[in-house]
DNA sequence: CGCTTCGTTGATGGGAATCAATAACGGTGG
DNA sequence: CCACCGTTATTGATTCCCATCAACGAAGCG
């Protein structure tokens, strides 16, 4: 069940420290997570923290599903998670991987459209969305920076459409290591040829709309032409960045 | 060229009328377009309409095109417009189509990120996006609303890319006609099983990830098969609507 | 060390893309 | 009103690629 007690973690140090228990631990991801910290005030800052819970979310847990009222909102500050809508004959789509610094909770329904489900021991903050509400009629900063969150999640959803009605599986695969890697990029602030996978294959095929079989096939065929490299099933290495972009039509 | 002198359009009068200039008759699309009315208090209104220029825009026109600088953000208040991105190689997709009430300027670039071309006689409501801002911070309601429609953008793009990913050719028309008919459906008011195509075969191919020769096939085949009916080329008449919602997986 | 799960590789078939030809539509001018 | 023409849509024949089915191999775990 995998509590990790580590001190890995290296957020920004705020003036209020962390004290250990559920509620006070996550002044970091509403900093962070939220990229709220240059629009709201320190008082606004107390206020996220009150309400704001952290919680840890064991591998293969399901912390929401599709059809269930969204009593919460999430942000991501440790692992993994993906968001699954399963058809009645069983397809599948991933629809995204959501990944420390995102936010879970842009949608138009008061329901949950997705299965959100932990594909690595995770940690989520929790905000009620009453409460969420409430915070953001209190603060016009926070429904700016939530509608500017929204609106670039709206051009990567499009982006993705792109690839799924338009691009070749290779070309479909190099732009989601490509956007992989940006991702980790600005969660680390540093640039990486490494990137992790924390999803297994047929995850990476149900979000890119093909089989198991056929990412298999294709990660053996970028590898083959010398533009990745696998060390680890669960880590690509990017050797060619600028060829690898080439290929995913990255003209944007 | 195409000004249409038309009285048929039906919008609930607005206690200031329209004075036939482009500055002033626009009243309604701000009120109707951006789903205001209910949000704002009459003096934002005119503060609204002091700014909106609305616009006739050409069949064949091009509004805008991919890359460059969002000067302005649009409603949409007559005929029909598409968004579309051609890679280099000439493969198409249309992201979407623009309907009267429709919203153009949810996005987090700075860019155009899609040509935007005119498929009918249209007439669209032009704000500056600098005074767009302006107003946005004035108006917190204004905010409110534009993360609202965001939102549910960004649903509407999510069950886009479920299709793409996962439907078969004759799950995505059906899937696809639905939606039409149901923007067409609160767009009027009333529900109808005639459902206008503004745009042509190969638009909806490009939109559904798909060829037109296969768009062709598979209307025909759902003709056949009695779900639809066609009484002209850009007009479908549902003949089955629970069968066609099943097709679609429509269990949302 | 054996088991189970997950990933890779191979062989085959189906379905959409492609290429090609015909048909329907819409606008124009006689 | 109708004949003409360009455009768009439909239908047909073929090809190719991905999904499917199946077997093998690798990795994590008890």
């Amino acid at each position: 069940m995998s509590r990790p007690a580590q001190g890995t973690e290296q957020y920004p140090v705020s003036s209020v420290a962390p004290e250990g228990n559920g509620g006070r631990e996550c002044l970091q991801c509403s900093v962070r997570h939220l990229s709220v910290c240059s629009a709201l005030s320190c008082d606004e800052v107390h206020a996220l923290e009150q309400i704001t819970v952290s919680t840890p979310v064991a591998m293969g847990t399901t912390l929401a599903r599709a059809g269930e009222p969204r009593a919460y909102v999430y942000t991501v500050t440790e692992g993994a998670l993906r968001l699954v809508r399963t058809l009645a004959d069983g397809r599948r789509q991933v629809n995204g991987f959501v990944l420390p610094g995102d936010y879970l909770g842009l949608s138009g329904s008061d329901h949950h459209r997705y299965d959100i489900e932990a594909i690595a021991d995770s940690r989520v903050c929790r905000v009620p969305t009453t409460q969420m509400r409430d915070l953001r009629q209190r603060y016009p900063h926070l429904e700016r920076k939530l509608l500017q969150r929204a609106c670039q999640e709206l051009d990567a959803a499009q982006d993705n459409a792109l690839a799924l009605a338009r691009l070749q599986p290779p070309e479909r695969l190099a732009d989601f290591l490509l956007r992989l890697a940006a991702r980790e990029a600005t969660l680390n602030g540093r640039s990486s040829n490494r990137v992790s996978l924390p999803m297994g294959r047929g995850d990476i095929a149900d979000h890119l709309g093909l089989t198991m079989e056929t990412v298999s096939r294709t990660f053996t065929k970028l590898r083959q032409q010398g533009l990745i490299a696998l060390p680890h099933l669960n880590v690509v290495e990017i050797l060619d960045f600028a060829e690898l972009q080439q290929l995913a039509n990255d003209e944007f």
